[in-house]
DNA sequence: TTGACGCCCATGTAGTCCCATGATAGCCCA
DNA sequence: TGGGCTATCATGGGACTACATGGGCGTCAA
């Protein structure tokens, strides 16, 4: 597998050492990243992490902007600037820095998420709630799409009638 | 056969093993897919669960949107991060982790049924009410359809036109 | 000197692998 | 056409391994 898939919810020790999980380390190292790249996400009290492709994400999104200007700079700062390059031990843990912990407010638990590309880390409480809003909101849009397909097909209509 | 089809039930062991349907495996085989992708169904006490063609299908969904946009991030995150990479033994079965057992109300014996290109895993008396309301509309709105194309004919119109 | 950090080893548990058994259905041969 | 044989599949259980977690020790820098 090439992507972060699944939750999974791990503790840190006395030395603030959280174990990353095994099957995000195995995309870590198919993606061929040294450690791991993390940052506080930008408006949710939660850290991005991931490899190469998550870097690549932020190239494209600064790329998008002309060179010099204000809005280039400003994310250049935001998710450069802010970023921390986590060493991975033997066994796979990283230590969070204070900077990461209080964004996310972690203390002693840690939700980590897979999004594809890059994951999460979250504090196991404020993710739950998060995960709730995103089920119910794409709950909805599932719906909202069934039922414009039920109407189309209801009368026998070409598909992609105008109505 | 390319695609998941028919239903089979099958039962737990002590370990919480189930076999996957033959017939199923040799899809997932043919799908290249190393595993069994799976998550909750967003409006059914059921699982989805197929290879790659069921997570092209959720690529297709995410891609649409922005990257860093809410819709996507929000979309990842109840689709990715409710997902699980289930293992295939040797043997053909899968552990059923108690996140996705609980949202099917799974305890000792699963139906498994195909879709196409995935299918989905219900508890069976579950099953058996979804089926029983699943025929009851169909029927329902097939039997609309005759009407509606009764009356088409009635008034000579051509096919599709509007009312 | 003391604390932070990197590196190493220890342990319990849960997941994975491997082999065994029983049932079934398809097939071959008389 | 009927009976037996075999391949396939679901199921069961024991052994082993990987993983998360905990702790010790040396090193480097304030």
């Amino acid at each position: 597998m090439d992507r972060f898939v699944s939750h999974y919810v791990l503790r840190l020790d006395a030395k603030g050492r959280v174990s990353v999980p095994a099957s995000f380390r195995a995309v870590l190292a198919r993606d061929g990243f040294d450690g791991l790249y993390c940052y506080p996400a930008l408006d949710r009290p939660a850290l991005d992490a991931g490899g190469y492709a998550l870097l690549s994400e932020i190239d494209a999104l600064t790329a998008g902007f002309q060179p010099y200007s204000d809005q280039r700079e400003q994310f250049a700062l935001a998710l450069y600037g802010t970023s921390e390059t986590l060493k991975i031990d033997g066994e796979g843990r990283v230590v969070l820095t204070d900077t990461l912990k209080d964004h996310a407010g972690i203390t002693d638990t840690v939700t980590f998420v897979g999004l594809g590309h890059k994951f999460r880390i979250w504090e196991p409480g404020r993710f739950r709630t998060e995960l709730a809003e995103a089920t119910e909101k794409v709950r909805a849009f599932k719906q909202e799409l069934g039922t414009r397909m039920m109407a189309a097909a209801a009368v026998p209509k070409p598909l992609g009638a105008r109505e």
